[in-house]
DNA sequence: GCCGTTTTCGGCCCGACTGTTTTCAGTCG
C-alpha cells in the first residue's frame, strides 16, 4: 500500500524535525505529522489523486499545501524524498522504534544517541543491560529500570487487545467501582467508547466526592497487577489481564468536558479545540471557558458541540475523518443502533462446527428478541468444520420446517455458509441451493491466490447468485492479513448483482472494517450485520458489529437485517 | 509547513504525572 509507505515517511520526517533546534521546526514537524495522518487515512491511492487532479488536487487535502504537495509529487515520480534522505543521514538512528518505547520519547532517545551512540532497540537493550543509561544526565536508576521494563513489555504485548476482549474487562471494573459507593457516575471513555477494533488501554472516568478513596479502592482490586502512576485525580494500573487501565476521578461540573476529552480521538479533539479557540472559547478536560475564563455550563457532550456550532458527534465517528465539517454543516447522519436489528443472518449449529443445537440457537435468538434468524452451516468441502453435504442439509431443512410450523415468535431462515471454491463456483448442488432462503458465500481456503485470480474468484461467486458475501476481506485481527483483492471491483459487482456485504461481528473479524464500510458505501451497496455465532454466547457479539458499522457512518436503511421479515424475504428473492 | 467568519502574517492543544531535580524538561494521552 503506497499511502501507508508515504505516510510513514512523513511521520518519520516529523520525528526528525521535532528534535531540531530551530524554534519553527516544531510546527513544521506538526505539519508533517498532520499530513501523514491525512495520507494514512485516505480512501483512495494518493497516486490516483495526483494522476487525476495533479498538485492542485493534492492541495485540496487537509494539511497539505504547496510544499507538501511537491514532496508527494517527488515521491510519486522518484520513489524517494530528498529531505527525508538528508535527515536520515544527519540522524542515522531508528527514532521511530526507539520513541515507541513507553516512557522514552524522541528527545530522550536523542540524548541516548548522543551520549551512548544508541541507534536502535538492540543498542538500547545492550546499554540497559550494561547499566550505562543511569549515568546520563536527567536519566537515573529509575529511568533505566523503566526502560528495561518497557522493553520486556514490548516483547510481551506485540499485539493490541481486541475490542471484544477489552470491553468486558472494562465493564467488570466499572461494575466493581460502582459497588464501592465511592463514585457517583462512571463511564468508559477512550478507544473502547469509540468502539475501535483494537484497544491500547482501558480508560475509565468517574465522578466522586472522595477521589483519593476511590483511587485507593481501585488500586486495591485484585484485578490489578501493579500501579504504574498515581496522583490525586488520575491513576494508571497494569491489570493482570495484560492491559493497562487509567482511572480519572473528576468533579460533576467537569464530567461532560472530561468525557469529551478522554473519549478522543486525539486528532478529533485537537480540531474541536481549535474551533473553540476560533470562537473565543477555551476547551479542556475541566470545561468550556469563555474569554473571561468563566465556565460555560454544559450538562453533556451535546451541549459542548452545540456551543461550538456543531451537531453532537457520536463517539464512533470521532476519528477526524470529516465528521467535524459534517457536524458544522448539521449533516451528521442518524447512525444505526443495536435496537434496529431485527434478525441475525449468520449462525451455526452443532450440525457443522457450532457448539449448540438448532433448538438451542433458535431459543437464544428468541430470548434476544430477534424476529428471525438464519441457520447457515458450513458446506462439505470445509471438512475441518464438519461441513454438511446435500443430504445433511435437506435433513436439517426438514427439521427447520417443522420448527417454523410450531414456533410463532421467531422465524428460521434456511441457509448455508457456502464455500466459494477456487474457481469461484459454489460448494453445493444447485437444487439444494434453490431450497435455501439465504445463501452466504465465503472463502475459507486458498487465501494466497494472486490479486487478479482472487478478485475473479469472488466476483464469479457474486454473479452466481449468493445473497451475502461473508467476511469479505478474510482478515483475522492480529493473525491473518486480508486476501489480496480489488475491493472496489468487488463492491461494484455486489451493486450490480444485489449482493449484500457482511459486517461480521466476531471480535477477531470485524470484517468489513470501518474504513472499508465507508468505501463500500460510496458504491451504494447494502450490508448485513451478523454475529457468525458458533454458540449461544456469541449472540452478544452483535454490539461489536454495530459499533463497527457506526464507525463506518452507516444508517439503518443500508442494513437489510433491520427490515421486517417480509421485506427481507423480498430482497433475498431478487436473485438470478 | 499549514492556514484564515477578527489574520496572507503570526500563530500553531494542553494539563497531569514522573524523575531528576532544587524549578523543570520530557512524556503521555
Amino acid at each position: 500500500m503506497e499511502n501507508k509507505k508515504l505516510a510513514d515517511i512523513f511521520y518519520e520526517i516529523a520525528e526528525y524535525l521535532s528534535i531540531d533546534k530551530e524554534p519553527t521546526s516544531r510546527f513544521e514537524s506538526n505539519a508533517y505529522e498532520k499530513a501523514g495522518f491525512t495520507i494514512e487515512t485516505l480512501q483512495e491511492p494518493i497516486q490516483e489523486i495526483y494522476e487525476k487532479h495533479g498538485k492542485e488536487g493534492l492541495m485540496q487535502l487537509p494539511g497539505i499545501g504547496k510544499g507538501l504537495a511537491e514532496k508527494i509529487e517527488e515521491f510519486i515520480k522518484t520513489g524517494e524524498i530528498k529531505k527525508y534522505n538528508e535527515l536520515r543521514k544527519k540522524y542515522p538512528i531508528d527514532l521511530h522504534s526507539l520513541s515507541n518505547i513507553e516512557g522514552l520519547g524522541i528527545k530522550r532517545a536523542m540524548s541516548l544517541y548522543k551520549a551512548l551512540g544508541v541507534k536502535n532497540i538492540e543498542d538500547l537493550k545492550k546499554a540497559v543491560d550494561e547499566k550505562k543509561v543511569r549515568s546520563i544526565p536527567r536519566f537515573g536508576k529509575k529511568s533505566e529500570e523503566a526502560i528495561s521494563n518497557a522493553l520486556k513489555l514490548m516483547e510481551a504485548r506485540s499485539n493490541r487487545f481486541l475490542l471484544g476482549h477489552a470491553l468486558p474487562i472494562a465493564e467488570q471494573l466499572v461494575l466493581k467501582l460502582d459497588k464501592t459507593d465511592l463514585v457517583k457516575k462512571i463511564e468508559i471513555s477512550g478507544s473502547i467508547r469509540r468502539m475501535k477494533e483494537t484497544i491500547g488501554d482501558i480508560d475509565i472516568l468517574a465522578i466522586s466526592e472522595r477521589p483519593e478513596e476511590a483511587i485507593k479502592a481501585f488500586t486495591d482490586f485484585d484485578d490489578v497487577e501493579s500501579v504504574v502512576a498515581k496522583g490525586n485525580t488520575k491513576v494508571t494500573v497494569w491489570l493482570k489481564a495484560g492491559i493497562s487501565c487509567d482511572l480519572r476521578v473528576i468533579s460533576p461540573e467537569s464530567f461532560a468536558s472530561a468525557l469529551q476529552y478522554f473519549t478522543g480521538s486525539k486528532e478529533h479533539n485537537i480540531d474541536v479545540r481549535k474551533i473553540a479557540i476560533s470562537k473565543g472559547y477555551k476547551l479542556n478536560e475541566y470545561g468550556l471557558f469563555n474569554k473571561k475564563d468563566v465556565t460555560v455550563k454544559c450538562n453533556n457532550e451535546a451541549d459542548i458541540y452545540n456551543m461550538l456550532g456543531m451537531d453532537y458527534i457520536p463517539p464512533e465517528m470521532r476519528e477526524d475523518r470529516g465528521e467535524i465539517k459534517l457536524a458544522q454543516e448539521h449533516r451528521i447522519p442518524k447512525l444505526i443502533e443495536l435496537k434496529d436489528i431485527k434478525g441475525d443472518l449468520h449462525m451455526h449449529t452443532n450440525d457443522s462446527d457450532g457448539q449448540n443445537t438448532l433448538e438451542e440457537m433458535v431459543a437464544a435468538g428468541a430470548k434476544n428478541k430477534l424476529e428471525y434468524i438464519a441457520i447457515t452451516n458450513h458446506t462439505k468441502s470445509l471438512k475441518v468444520a464438519n461441513g454438511l453435504d446435500e443430504k445433511r442439509f435437506r435433513a436439517l431443512f426438514h427439521k427447520i420446517d417443522l420448527l417454523n410450523d410450531n414456533a410463532k415468535e421467531i422465524y428460521i431462515l434456511k441457509g448455508g455458509e457456502v464455500d466459494i471454491l477456487k474457481d469461484g463456483s459454489l460448494d453445493l448442488d444447485k437444487n439444494v441451493l434453490d431450497e435455501m432462503d439465504i445463501i452466504i458465500g465465503a472463502v475459507h481456503s486458498g487465501f494466497k491466490m494472486d490479486r487478479k485470480a482472487m478478485t475473479e474468484r469472488i466476483i464469479n461467486a457474486i454473479e452466481s447468485g449468493i445473497n451475502i458475501l461473508a467476511h469479505p476481506t478474510g482478515r483475522l485481527i492480529n493473525k491473518r492479513m486480508p486476501y489480496d483483492i480489488d475491493l472496489e471491483e468487488i463492491f461494484e459487482a455486489c451493486k450490480k448483482n444485489n449482493t449484500v456485504l457482511e459486517i461480521n461481528s466476531f471480535p477477531d473479524r470485524l470484517d468489513l472494517n470501518d474504513l472499508n464500510i465507508i468505501l463500500a458505501s460510496r458504491h451504494n451497496v447494502m450490508f448485513a450485520i451478523d454475529t457468525d455465532a458458533h454458540a449461544i454466547e456469541h449472540l452478544k457479539f452483535l454490539k461489536y458489529g454495530i459499533g463497527t458499522a457506526r464507525r463506518g457512518w452507516l444508517t439503518k436503511n443500508k442494513v437489510i437485517n433491520t427490515m421486517p421479515l417480509n421485506d427481507l424475504k423480498r430482497i433475498l428473492k431478487k436473485k438470478g
